[in-house]
Formats: C-alpha cells, structure tokens, sequence
DNA sequence: CGTTAAACGAGACGGTACGTCGAGTCTTTCG
DNA sequence: CGAAAGACTCGACGTACCGTCTCGTTTAACG
C-alpha cells in the first residue's frame, strides 16, 4: 500500500537512490483540496491535481493508492489539528465552545471535502473507517470527555443519557451541513445547547 | 431539458409521431435501482443501466439529461410514496410509528441511494433542491403536523421548540444511516422518542 | 423485398386501402442525388434524405432495403435514360459521338454518385451485379454494337480485338473519372478515338 | 494534425515524457488490414482495429486523425515498396513484368483498400493527393520510364502518344479490379500488351 | 567527487464509460 | 391502408479519465 512521505521515512534508514520530497505532499494534498472545493469530489480527477500541483501522475500514486486515498488522507491531515477539548468550567461553557469551534471547522473546505466522501462510504469499507476515526470518534471523544467532567462536577443528572447527548450533538451538526444546507452560525449552536442538549442531561 | 414520460407528455395534446412508452420509464427507473442498489452511485454506469433494461442509452437520455437525473428521479418517484402520516391519537405514538416506519424506509435501498446523492448537492443546485423537497421537506412537515395536532391535544409544553424537535428527530436518524453507519432499529427509535423528543416537548 | 412504386403496384389489380403515392418515389430519388452529391455516399443519411423530401423514414423503407438499395436504384434510374446508340454511318463519328456523350453523363451527378458506389462492391454483390448491368453492360452493348456495324461496312480489321477495344473505351473513362479526376472534354475523347481506339480495330 | 509516429518524432530532439512506441504503429496498420481486408472500408470500425492490435483507441487517434487517414497510411506505406522498375532489355518484356508484378499486388489486400479509398476521393481533397501520388503517380513514373527507355533503343515510333499509352495501361488494370471484377491475370496482361500497348507505341 | 539508484515531470499506454448520432424497425395519429 | 412523425434498439463514434508504464533529468547518499 502506498503511502504519503511521512510514514513511508520512518525506519527506512539506510535509504538508496533520491529521497522522497516531503514538500510535494503538502502541494499536492493543498492541490487536491483546492480542486475538491471547486468541483467535488466526483469532478476531480488525478490529472487535474497532477496539473495543479505541477507534478506527475507517478508521484500521486506513488504517495497515496488512488483518488479516494489522497482526499482522505488531505481531509483527515486537517481534521487532526482542529479538535482541541475546552474547558470553561463549566457544562454549558464546554459545549458552546468545543461546538462552536466544530461548527467553524466544518464550515470551510473540509466540511465540503466530507460532505463530497459521505455517498462513498458504503462501498468503501477503509474510507469509512477512516472517515469516521477522524470525523466522528475523535469528535465524540471530545465531547464525552466534556460531559464526563461536567458529571465529576455535578451538573448531571444521574440518569442522563449521555451517548444519546453526543450523538445528537453530531448529528444537529452535520444534518445541517450536509442535508438542509442552513448555515451552521452562532445562534444555532446556541440553541442546539439551550433548548436541546443542556436539558437532556443536565439536573433540575 | 430531458423529462420523464409523465411530465412530458402533460399538455401535449395532439401529439405527433410515436408516443414515448411510458413503460420505458418503469423499466429504466427500476434498472437504476437495481444497478445502484448493486454497486453505488460512483460505479453505476449508463450502459448498465440501458443493458440491463434491455434500452438503448438514447431511450435513456432522452428521458434524463444525466445518471444524476436519473437517479434523482428514480428515487424521489420512491420517495414520495412512503411518507404516510399516523394517527394513534397520541404524541409519543405517533412519533414512534413515523420514526419507526421512516427508518425502516430509510434502511432499504433508497436510503443507500440518498447517501449517494448527499455528496453531489453542493455541486448540484437542482439536485439539492429536488433532494430537499423530497427526503427532507416531506418529512418534516409530516413531524410538525404530528407535534401541531399534539399541541391541539395539549400535549405540548407552551414554549416547546417544536422546529428544532422537528430537525434533531431527522437528524438522529440520517446521522446513523450515512454517517455512523449504525443500525436504525426499533430500540433506536425508541431511545431517540423516550429520551430525546418527549422530554423536549410534552409537558411536566 | 421492398421495391419502388412503379414495380410494386405492377399485378396488383384490386388494391385495397391508400394506395403508394408514386410522386413520393420520384421525390426520394431526387432528394437522394441531391444529398448524394452534396456529401457523399457515406455521409449520406436516411434522415437527411427524408427531410430534403419531407417524407417520413418509413416511406423510405416501404420502397427500398438499406440506403445502398435507394442509392443503387436512384442510379440505375437515371442511367438507363442516357444511353441512345448514334449513327453517323462511320466508326469515327459513331465513337466520338457516343463517348462524346458518355463522358458528359459521367461528369454530372450521376458520375460521382457511382464513383461513391465502387467501394462498395466487393462487399456487396447484388449492389455489385445492379450496377455492372448499369453502367458497364449497357455502355459495352452499344460500343459493341456499334464496332458490329463498323465491321459490316468493311471498317474493321479482321483480327481486331473488338472486346478489348470495348474495354479500353470503358477503362479509359472511368479511370479519369474516379482516379485522375482528370477532366472528361472533348479533347480527351477525341485522343482515346483517334489514338486508342481507331488504330486498335481499323483496316490500314 | 495528427500523424503516425516517424512523422511525429523527426525533429523532436529533446523529448519530454514517454516516446511514441513505434512498434504500435506498426502493429495498427497490420491490424487495419487485415480488418479491412475482412470486412471492407465502411465496416471497418476503430474499435475493431484496436481491440485487434490490443490497443486503445486513444493510441490510434494520437496517430491518425480518422479512419481514413489510417487506411490511408497503411496503403501508402505498403504501396510504396512494390513498383520495382524492371530492365528486361525489350519494352515488350518491361511491359509483361511491370504490369504482371503490378496486376498481382493490385490483386491483393491493397487492391480491395485502394478500392475501398476511390468513394471517398471527391469529398477528401487530402485523401485525394495521397491516393493519387502512391498509387498513380509512382506507378506511371515507372511506365513511363519504361517507354523512355525503349526510345532510346529506337523501339518506338516517333510520335507514340507515349502519355496515353501510359494512361491505358493503368486504366486496363483498374478497371479490370473496381469495376468488372474481372481477374487480373496472366492472360489479361498480356492481351493488354500485345493487343494494346505495343501497337499503340512501337514501330512498324 | 564520481557512481548509483530512486524520485521527479512528462506523457504514452491499454482500458472503460461517456454522451451523440445514424441505421433500420415499430407505433402512433391523421387522411 | 398509406403517409408523416418520431420513439425505439443497437452499435460505432471520438473524448476523457483511470492507473500503469517508460522516458530523460535531478538529487541525495554511498563509496
């Protein structure tokens, strides 16, 4: 299986022959997205980025196995950076900020780059585990986390179904992105926390 | 602009020349299902579809001006027979037979077929538009009856949001059917109507 | 076998309901030679003949096979009109006369429409045997015959190769008409009679 | 334009990207051919030609513009190897071998495509030039060096129609293979020779 | 510091599907 | 029933993109 520089280096010390440009990863993953937001992901072809990047064809698949290696891999090179956990203090402060910042994330580019990989993952079984480690775990991770800590504190009630807050926590966001198209703004997210999420779990 | 038989020939009075066999459609229509039911979106192919209903690829696209014409058509002809509204005479049974008979609809092909589509509508604005009245817009209203006939019943808290309630119930579930990938069974619907919906809207 | 009107209403006495139009013929022969000679037999399409004679296709087909059917009997129909055998008493005279006219039909429309024809030949014998009775046997019959004559009358040799003379008349035609593309004037007839032919078949 | 792979790479020094595989060129033509030769011109399609030399379409294309121009190519490559000017000493013997060796390379493959290529001259001006330049212009060169040649010997009359005899010879051969279908052989030369040719040029 | 071997840009290669068009057939309405 | 109209199946067209391959060139690490 191909893989991109960084990977492909580790423990390869004693290499012959020119080394792979790390450089052209970060061109040509910056091409693939630049192509990917203005055409998606069916439109885009490896010529098209080859072209973009000024690169080959070799040097895409020598790098990534096809198409829909190289935009995941150049989605999840993103997601990656962009999950931090907050912490305010409290439950309410959390989910407004960590959501918040979710929402402003998949607003740009790679929320389109997801939306364009959605229809593939029932036919290709590694892009969905890809997709969803990067997209969905880490993200529900983030936001246990965030009622775990608010329920060491006391703000839930005992029974509160957590898994049910998360999850409808992603899914009022991505629904909105990927389905109706309504902006994914402050005032939403304000009330996905007021009217739906801090009741669902939170005492009193 | 290609249309199917049915809104071609609204309006056409004295028609000329061969009429277009409306059973054509039928049979092209269930070909793309079938086809894409097989292997997606991406891998349908028009020959397929034309081969497999024993069609010429002119037959096809003179009904549809793409796959993605096609495919659109194909489902949202499904689509629009399968959004019954239910009348138990109270809130959380009507929630439960609707989200029950919704996710059952949604888990068979044209809930496949609807993910393919979800990657093209930012790239596709009649698409998106087509999809929206279909699989969402339908729906919806559907929901909002049910939440407006339990408000007539007072069943309802003064100031339940019934809008968001609308969006997080299809929310939850495109969520598992496109994103998670998890089953939309009927302890699922349960869980979203018990802990979710209810507790959001119903009085006490 | 489908056959032109003039055939086909030939022994059938009682006919029953609307009978062949046969102007229509005549107009899909007309609009034939026309596109034919704009475009060429292989650019030539059955629907381009229609509509030059704003017939329907069909009719088209009630009166001849294939489009080679139709081209071959567009031909065959003009050919046969153009071939009076002259008589001017001498050899010389009845030569010139004759290949006089011979090469001035082959110059119009109909020359080009056969040229378009002889490719199709080989692969096509019963086009193969239409047009040799056409153009080649019909013009041989009245060379030969007029070589007959000319040897009444004490002009020929004994020896001469009557059937070659014929041949060579033929052969020196065609070959400026389709491979040269040399013009057929009267001064090329003039040389072949005065050159080839006279001094192949005459006494002295 | 595009243009077979000698053409293509004379003058292109430095050459960036993969070369032009020169043996596919060969291997097309081959497959053109015998395609041709099986099938005759109008059916032979572009997809056959490739699926028989196990090549893409789009490697004809880069090479030829059109069907034509193929069939062109291949003629012209394979007729510019066979006329061979032959001294026999005798313009008699010139004669016989020239047009036996001509007569039994028009009886050939190459004969059915030159034939297949005469409909289409009048439309194909391009077509036209080449045609006439391999298969006319070569072949009466050698004729008439022949003839120029028995001159100097004092073999023919002072005024021989040198060019008619020339325009004879060939127009007995082509006419013979497109138009009777009569077979080109031994006989037939010789008659041609005999009765024709030497009359028409030699002395007493 | 020259050799060497892999990476690089470029683009030809065998394939597959595209959307269009023409051939010949079939199915309507109208006369 | 004939004729015009045009939808039908079938199959070839020429193009575009796939993923692979071969070129000539570049670039480090090795010797």
């Amino acid at each position: 299986m191909a893989v991109s520089t960084a990977a492909f280096n580790e423990g390869r010390v004693p290499q012959r022959g020119r080394p792979r440009d790390a450089s052209r990863d970060d061109a040509l993953r910056q091409a693939a997205l630049e192509v990917m937001a203005e055409v998606g992901y069916r439109a885009l072809t490896m010529d098209a980025v080859a072209a973009r990047a000024r690169a080959g064809k070799a040097t895409i698949y020598r790098r990534w196995e096809s198409k829909l290696d190289l935009v995941i891999d150049t989605c999840t090179q993103l997601a990656t950076q962009n999950l931090a956990a907050p912490d305010t203090g409290s439950l309410a402060g959390d989910l407004r900020e960590f959501l918040s910042s979710f929402a402003a994330f998949l607003s740009g580019p790679i929320g389109k780059a997801a939306q364009a990989l959605v229809g593939e993952l029932p036919h290709e079984p590694e892009l969905a585990a890809a997709f969803r480690e990067t997209f969905l775990i880490s993200q529900r991770d983030v936001l246990r986390g965030i009622l775990d800590r608010a329920a060491e504190r006391g703000e839930l009630r005992a029974d509160a179904p957590r898994g049910m807050a998360v999850e409808i926590a992603g899914a009022a966001l991505i629904y909105r992105l990927m389905l109706t198209g309504d902006p994914l703004d402050e005032p939403f997210v304000e009330k996905v926390v007021e009217q739906v999420l801090l009741p669902l779990v939170r005492v009193s």
